[in-house]
DNA sequence: TTAGGTACTAACAAAAAAGTAAGTATGAGA
DNA sequence: TCTCATACTTACTTTTTTGTTAGTACCTAA
């Protein structure tokens, strides 16, 4: 689990993760996608998704220059991991808004 | 999913919550299972995990002190998500092995 | 009266992660 | 020749996280 987190961790990585699962991107999408995402954040991440074997980066030799991301057969194992994440996540959202709520109703 | 990253992750969580997802334990007896964890960050740690509604701590007015944490019904509903990081990770673990091997094998 | 066990807390240092800003290479097209 | 778009690098600063060390409070039992 500590393993999962070290790969799946990181400012950006759930955000970047999202979209490659849906599909190939370019840097720019990607770029344009992820609001507040710095470059260097941007590359930094990717890189390490790489390393990982979880993402995959082509380049097309091409001027001006195209590189293309997507998910690995490896990354692609962690589609229905990422979906219970997420609906984890919403649900404990949903749950703490409620609580909140219910302490506001008692003040 | 970001979220459930924030509520997940730290250096030290992941071992907090295999261990309390099996029952209640005390601070000791978490802070001897957990290898090379600092007072501070074990207390830290506890005390996120608490304030998320994840974990509950119980003190019983004895001396010498005794506190005992354990997983709150919200806590609870993590339990297959943590199961199957934890199956994701070992699998990854297997996979990126099998692939060191390949390559030793082609050099 | 003093040592002992438990569960912390506080002050500070080090390390890791993230942010900011500026610069680079390439060839196409004006 | 000069600008443009893309996909990065690099150097540096700030912020966040983690580690280290040394305390503290409490009652009990010797």
């Amino acid at each position: 689990m500590a393993n999962t987190m070290r790969i799946m961790g990181g400012r950006w990585k759930p955000a970047i993760l999202c979209r490659l699962m849906h599909g190939t991107m370019r840097y720019n999408e990607l770029k344009k996608s992820i609001e507040g995402i710095s470059e260097r954040m941007l590359v930094a991440q990717l890189r390490e998704l790489e390393n990982d074997g979880i993402i995959a980066r082509v380049i097309y030799p091409e001027v001006p220059p195209r590189v293309e991301y997507h998910t690995t057969d490896l990354g692609k194992t962690m589609h229905d991991l990422i979906n219970a994440m997420a609906e984890w996540g919403h649900m404990y959202r949903t749950v703490a808004e409620q609580k909140v709520l219910v302490q506001e109703a008692i003040l």
